[in-house]
DNA sequence: TAAAAACTTTTATGCAATAAAAATTTTTGC
DNA sequence: GCAAAAATTTTTATTGCATAAAAGTTTTTA
């Protein structure tokens, strides 16, 4: 049984963060005050920060939720079958940014990515970190079926590749949200185009 | 013939930034204030603000400075006849490493990467930006020899090579800086890791 | 039910950022 | 050379984020 004291928390939390997610979609981040995200949520400006530290913080946990549910989109949508590696990685990017447009502005995932970097090592930029991981891994498996299917070779670690392509697919998410006038479609093409010249290099892998 | 306005001003950009990057060193970036900048350069604190924006704007001058000198450095100092595409991107990331520990503490940097985020487009992140191409081309540079010499594909696009392996750099560059815990070495084995993975797909190229 | 503990709010302060008005200095035209 | 014009800095004022300490309130515990 959950106290009370526990129970209200809960309830400040979420009150919280869904009233700075409405207000983040009407007015902008800048625009929307800490005062007013705690006035919405009835509760006082100095709370909001006791829970999340700063605006930054509030945003993260907001972010963090909604990427709970890419993760599982990807886990159901990704093709299972695969074997062409650029168009599995491809596919993910394509996800990836259809999530963050449908979800919020480019500007906003722009404080997104800056609160992560200058909030390293707090607890909410590290369950951030977790969800990279886990994205990570989202390709990771698909990588490891393609290799079971014998369209990758056996001496591939498939842990250190779908590594490897969330990176660069993470690199080119950060150049898509880093200008309002950069497309998806010329996000994909660059990405695909880092990916066929890295696999024209073909050395025969040395040991690590 | 330059104006004395056009030198006055000069001069004080280069009092505000060296003060700047003296007060950051001693203080940190936090614990320096701009008002501190702004009296140690003997101008009030509104034309700091006047002159870069933001405290994040004079600490992107100050490091768009400094990766000048890293650029001529990698020019120099990279290794001409590399025809081993792992050993070239790594050595590229040590000097990188190596040059920013150099000169600021991982804690500054943090600051620096959240900065050209959350600043996209104005001036000095738009600078700091085609530093970053000319990083890249660094690159592109040297595996256009190591085409020539016969080491890589004909068909390889030296360009599209050049830009991924600076991307995935980079993106380790960031993990880097992004903890303190972090060393060179295990960032160094990463990179490796991811490019030894991606060269082992060595699909057939298909077209673009 | 009263004391203790946990938690929120009030209050106050420092600093970044921005805008408008005032003051200063350089430039320009005579 | 000098006075008017233009450019530029400084002064002054305001808003909001962040943080800390004290005060007040509610829940828990015994």
């Amino acid at each position: 049984m959950s106290s009370l004291r526990a129970r209200q928390k809960e309830d400040r939390r979420n009150r919280i963060v869904s009233s700075a997610k409405t207000l983040f979609k009407k007015k902008g981040y800048e625009k929307t005050t800490i005062e007013s995200i705690a006035v919405a949520a009835g509760v006082s400006g100095v709370t909001v920060h006791n829970y999340y530290g700063t605006k930054a913080g509030v945003l993260l946990a907001l972010v963090i939720e909604s990427d709970k549910q890419l993760i599982a989109r990807l886990n159901e949508s990704l093709p299972r079958n695969e074997s062409d590696i650029v168009s599995l990685a491809v596919a993910f990017a394509r996800e990836v940014m259809d999530h963050a447009i449908a979800n919020l502005e480019k500007d906003i995932w722009r404080q997104v990515i800056a609160a992560v970097t200058t909030e390293a090592g707090t607890r909410l930029s590290t369950a951030y970190s977790q969800l990279d991981d886990q994205l990570a891994h989202v390709l990771v498996r698909r990588i490891e079926a393609a290799q079971a299917a014998g369209a990758l070779p056996d001496h591939l670690n498939p842990v250190h590749l779908g590594r490897a392509l969330f990176q660069l697919q993470n690199a080119r998410f950060i150049e898509f949200i880093s200008s309002d006038a950069m497309t998806q479609d010329e996000i994909e093409t660059r990405l695909r185009h880092d990916l066929i010249a890295l696999f024209s290099v073909c050395a025969s892998a040395p040991s690590t």
